[in-house]
DNA sequence: ATACTATGTGTATAGATGACACTAAGTAAT
DNA sequence: ATTACTTAGTGTCATCTATACACATAGTAT
């Protein structure tokens, strides 16, 4: 908007700062969505970014991620993970800007209120592949974040973070099809659940104009890391 | 050593800074080791440290890794991979740094020159398992670096650059056992490489007591993944 | 010729993965 | 009450992968 937004302020510091970067996904609609604003001001007025921020002098870098989320989506306690420092010198065109890039997961999206804040026209949830062009390096953070939510699908429990408290594993295997994009086999999907041990079943589904499923919880929402070594 | 850097600085800045630390490891005399710096200054004086620095403004975070270890070891082109950033608020006593640690491998210890920097009063190889307490967080750093390499030995080619260019199987298994901490089976271990298709046959040792073995280099130094998805 | 030393090789078993189709349990409509 | 509809739930077989395990081979040194 100012001046000061438009030309490089490189020469004013010797060393460089740092910020925190969010890749927030929820599933919505059965489609994965992330979290985008609105940038109110230059150099990128108008154009779609993740929500960040500042990394304050008295806040850890996990504080900090934790305080962004806080204020963008007025919750606490949901998953989140550090995923990458980008570092290159022009990610920001006016300012020197080292991002730390983290993964949280939203399991409810009904306990979320979004909320903007002074440097953002808006905020809201925008489905994974119906984003383009993004803000800085925008872009590069979310494909990692989407290769990362993958991996860690596959040897992790880390899908219990986008499901809620009970679900069906017609549900799970869903969750599981969105976010790797392929079909899976319901039978292996099932043995391969039960054989990892990680959920017990918690009553059934009423209501459905159908045979009702089975619901299941998961045993722990603690990070497990599926056999490795 | 001054009064500067006894007293936090913290109210100095309103947001914080970043460095690069890293964790250069490389197989010598059939241990892993790791490059550790003694500090010159207090309010680690005399302590163990991993080598780093903060980052400039006119170069990314990678370009600084790139320029300590040149710096330190005397050698570009080495393999760098990022790691993880570490940023509690007290990591430093004396300033609120943020470190991006990296991990490095060093093939061959003879192309090596330690140079130590000012800030250091010496710079050495010191064998993974015999270090004890390091400087700020040093310890955490070193232990993500070893499982991060742990890892990767299983599922990349990461190994190829802790190995000559030309390498018999046994070599290569040793260092995977070095680091892996374990025996691992000498016949499984060629079937696996071999179906991997990473290594081409290079000729064959000369000179030794005893049957001579095949040597072997790598097709490429490429980070190669090894089935995943 | 013999001793020595590290290299190089195959098989059998158990477990994991992946492909594949029908019955079951409910509601809704007639 | 019967039928249509919809999603839940289940087993087997074939293939691939991981692991355990022992002896002959090709050199040098004496």
């Amino acid at each position: 908007m100012n001046k000061k937004e438009k030309k490089p302020e490189f020469e004013k510091y010797k060393y460089s700062a740092a910020a925190v970067d969010l890749v927030i996904f929820a599933i919505i609609n059965g489609e994965l969505n992330v979290l985008l604003t609105k940038m109110k001001y230059k150099p990128f007025e108008g154009k779609l970014a993740l929500p960040g921020g500042r990394i304050r002098v008295y806040e850890s870098v996990d504080e900090c991620a934790k305080r962004e989320i806080k204020e963008k989506v007025g919750v606490k306690d949901i998953y989140i993970e550090q995923l990458y420092s980008f570092g290159d010198v022009k990610r920001d065109p006016s300012v020197r800007i080292i991002s730390v890039s983290y993964l949280a997961l939203v399991d409810n999206i009904d306990n979320i209120k979004l909320e903007t804040t002074e440097k953002y026209e808006k905020i809201y949830w925008t489905p994974v592949n119906k984003i383009s062009k993004l803000a800085y390096d925008h872009n590069k953070i979310l494909k990692y974040a989407l290769f990362r939510l993958k991996s860690k699908l596959i040897y992790t429990n880390i899908v219990c973070n986008l499901l809620p408290k009970k679900f069906s594993l017609s549900e799970m295997q869903k969750v599981h099809e969105i976010i790797l994009g392929r079909k899976l086999d319901k039978r292996n999907f099932r043995k391969k659940v039960f054989t990892l041990d990680l959920i017990k079943e918690a009553g059934r589904e009423v209501g459905v104009p159908h045979r009702p499923s089975k619901l299941y919880s998961f045993k722990t929402k603690k990070l497990m890391i599926i056999e490795m070594f």
